[in-house]
This record gives C-alpha cells, structure tokens and sequence, in this order.
DNA sequence: ACAAAAGTGTTTTTAATACACCCATGA
DNA sequence: TCATGGGTGTATTAAAAACACTTTTGT
C-alpha cells in the first residue's frame, strides 16, 4: 500500500483474495509487508492486497482499482464476498504500529469489504507485471498474516469452492485455451477431491459451453491433447434456470 | 430509527431484510417512515429496519440489536449478505432531510451492510410484538423505498432463494412444528414455482432430519395433516460433503 | 520399446419426473 | 353427503458413478 495523496476515508478498505491457478496449484497473491514488532525490531510478514477507500469513491471501484494498481490488469472477475467489521480486528501493535507508518494517522478500527478476484497466471499468457513486493503463494502455504487476513483469506476459498461448484467460473484461472484436463486438474486441486476422468470428460462435454479448437498440445512427450474455449454465449443462453434443490 | 444517545459512527450502517411466512405468503418486515419531502410537505414511505452502528460495535451486534430492538425476539437466523457503497446511495433530497432531520447531524455517505433475517410469524407463535410502526408487507406488494432499500431487498430476496435451494433455513421461518405441506407452500412461495406433492414428500423424507410427531391438525375441515419438526442434529451429522458440480 | 498422459464405452446405481386416486374430517 | 386438503405407489427417464484398456507422442 502506498502513501496516497488523494484523501482517503480511514473507516473503510476493501481488501482482495485474488487467486490464481498454475503449475497445478491455487495461488493467492501477497504482498510483503515491513513493520516494526513488538520489540522494536523491523519484521516482515504478509498481507492481502488491500486499500483504504477515497473519500468519494465505490467500494467495487477501490477493489478494482487496487487489483489494478497492483498487476496493471483491468476487466479481471472480481466479486465482494463479505465484511470485516469486528471493533477489535486491528489490535496487534505491530498492525496499529504499521497503519500509523503508512497513513500517517492514528487508525484504530477499519471496517474492511472482502472481494474475491480470479487471474489467468498460466505460464504462456504472463502479460503483466507484479509490483509492490507481491508474489503468488500457494494457498496450501500460506504463511502468518497481517490483521485478520487469514481469516479473511480462508472466507475466500471457501467462497471460491463455493462459487467453482455452482457457476462456470473455473475458466477465469485458465488461459483462453486450455485443455480438458487443466480444467479437470483445477477443479480437483481447488474442491481438493478426485475425478473420474471419463465421467469428468462426460458430464463437461455435454453442456455445450466447450469449443473445441484445431490446436494440439506441441512438444509433449506423450499423445497431445486438443485445446479448447470457453463459450459465454452458449452459456448464457442455455443456462437452466434449476428450480430443484439440494439442501 | 430513534435518537441515539451513545456515540455512532456515522459512516457505517446495517440494514435488515427480514422476512417472514404467514398465511400463505412471504413477507418483509419495512418501517414507516415520516420526511419532509421535496416540497417541503411531510410525507410518508417506508423503510428497511437499520441503525448506524456504535463507535466500538462489531456489525453482527448492530444487526442482532436492530432487530432486537424491534421485535423483542434474541437468537435469530441472521446472516450479511452485501455490502452497499455507493458514494451516491443516499442523494435524494428526502433521503437527506430525513437523516438530518432524525440524527440532527449533516450525513452523506454511509456505507451499509446488509443482513437478512429470518423469522417464525405464524398464527400459533405470535410471542413477539413489533414497535416503532413496523409491519409486515407481502414481498410481492412492496411500495416504494427509501434509499436504495428496494435494491437491497431485492438481492435479500435473491438470496434467500438461493439458500432455501442449498440449506435447510426454511425452517427458520415455519413453527417448531409444522405439516409437511407447509413447508411445500413455502418452498413453491418462495422459489416462485409449483412442486409435484408425491415427489416434494419423498423428496424430504428420504433425507432424515424431519421427525414425524404424534401430533395432528385439529379442528380442519379435511383429513388431518402430521405435525413434523426439523432435527438439526440428524441434519449436521449426514451432511453431504457434497463434491459434485452444477454449473 | 518404453513412459506418460490422452481419450474412449458400457453397465449399474441413484435421483428426478410424471401422473390419479382414496382417505379423514368438519360443515 | 359434500367439499377440502392429506396422503400414497409405480413406471419412465435422466443423471451419476464405477470401471480398464488403447492411442499418440517424445525420448
């Protein structure tokens, strides 16, 4: 977080979970931050990406803009999932200590609007640049956090799995081309299950929203896999609207 | 809304959507409201139940208490459901007026936090009372809303219907004992669709957590209807840790 | 020729849907 | 005895789950 010039409403911030998906693995963005501890001492720890509002400004906007600031990326899926607004969720003196240094102004409580974000960080389309001390961490090793992140952190992965099971939003993690098996591959590292791969194939290929392209896989040493596309339109068109439930 | 005495933050609000099952229809616990309107002539509409939260309150307290303080009732169903924050969300002249007129303080942002609440208000478990000129409207024959309550209960709404699909919380709006077509005229009410009897019987039944009890209707014009109550405990435990997917 | 992941079909089981009549009660 | 809503069973269709081998490529 940088020192802004812009005045800032210090009662509201808007923090993001923004997951991204590679090397078969579910990523999450942080960003290294240096405090000083209880003691004195210059320490490092991690955050969430995360601003405080401008004073006129939407919440969604703040998110949006902060995912910006933060990658350059723009129109990326990005979703509020809830609120943070325990009085007693800045405490830790090296959290209070750190607000103090980066704002310049004694902040106690800070009501916080969580988003989630999804990134395409796959190996072929990396056209964006990290800035600010951030880097990609597996949420499976994910260190101590700043605040309340890690609660806020773990509310997001939930809303993910959540989110992955009942809409097609998986395809945002990949690259415009994928083939079946990522997808399968991510569905089974974020719900951390296993599927069948025939029936995965099955039940993926029978709603219509999957293009198959003339691309292969090149180069892999063993039989090469085509490529395929996600199909909004399609999609959107023959969405069912489910009157059933499953509670 | 009264005047509050103890310090409020006037940046941050709740707002609940409350709703409610009787005779056959869902209902929506609104306010009314007096203001001075754009002529300068009192005027009347309603409102959603809110309050602006204390200097040092966590939100799900401000939410618990507003509804409280309304209904008498403690222990029930409330979840956030979004957040409201639009720099622009309070600019109606009425809306500003009011504010002022009610907290005696020049108020123009707020950003609100939306709860919904669910709660029993049938015939036979009438033990609450409503105060400060609260009543219950049918969701469907709502007036026009102050602020921007009429979006906020409409995504309340949205969402009760996507957890009624997905958890058991039509409960929460049903008696401790209720006929197993109740709970059908609900979920048709409430889903806005029409569900075949048999299948909404076996349906519920295979799953084991409505415990038929000895008791009957009395005194209907018809063959009398089993009273059956929901058992949470059988429900926690044979939750399905459902893996599949939907979308 | 071997390793590695891609791709394919059938059977079984389970869940969803469609559908029509008799039952118990109060008026 | 009539009107009202309660309660039941079966057959059909659709979806989910289980399961093992052949194909294509690079090395």
């Amino acid at each position: 977080m940088e020192k802004v010039v812009r005045s800032i409403n210090p009662h509201l911030s808007v923090d993001c979970v923004i997951f991204g998906f590679s090397t078969s693995q579910l990523k999450v963005l942080l960003i290294q931050r240096d405090y000083i501890n209880e003691e004195g001492i210059p320490a490092q720890d991690y955050k969430l990406p995360g601003d405080f509002i401008t004073t006129r400004e939407d919440l969604d906007h703040a998110a949006a803009r902060t995912l910006n600031e933060l990658t350059g990326l723009q129109n990326i899926f990005l979703k509020q999932f809830a609120v943070f607004g325990k009085p007693d969720r800045i405490s830790r003196k090296a959290d209070l200590n750190w607000l103090k240094a980066t704002t310049g102004t004694d902040i106690h409580r800070v009501v916080t609007t969580a988003y989630f974000a999804l990134i395409n960080i796959s190996e072929s389309d990396r056209n964006y640049a990290l800035k600010n001390k951030a880097s990609w961490i597996d949420v499976n090793r994910v260190p101590e956090l700043a605040f309340d992140h890690r609660e806020i952190m773990e509310k997001g992965l939930h809303h993910l799995q959540n989110s992955l099971r009942n809409e097609p939003i998986g395809f945002e993690l990949l690259p415009e081309k994928f083939t079946i098996r990522k997808l399968q591959t991510l569905y089974q590292v974020i719900l951390n299950c296993k599927l069948d791969n025939r029936n995965f194939r099955k039940k993926v290929l029978k709603a219509k929203y999957l293009v198959q392209l003339d691309e292969k896989q090149e180069g892999v040493a063993h039989k090469p896999a085509y490529f395929y596309s996600f199909d909004k339109i399609t999609y959107d068109h023959n969405k069912k609207n489910s009157l059933g439930f499953n509670f």
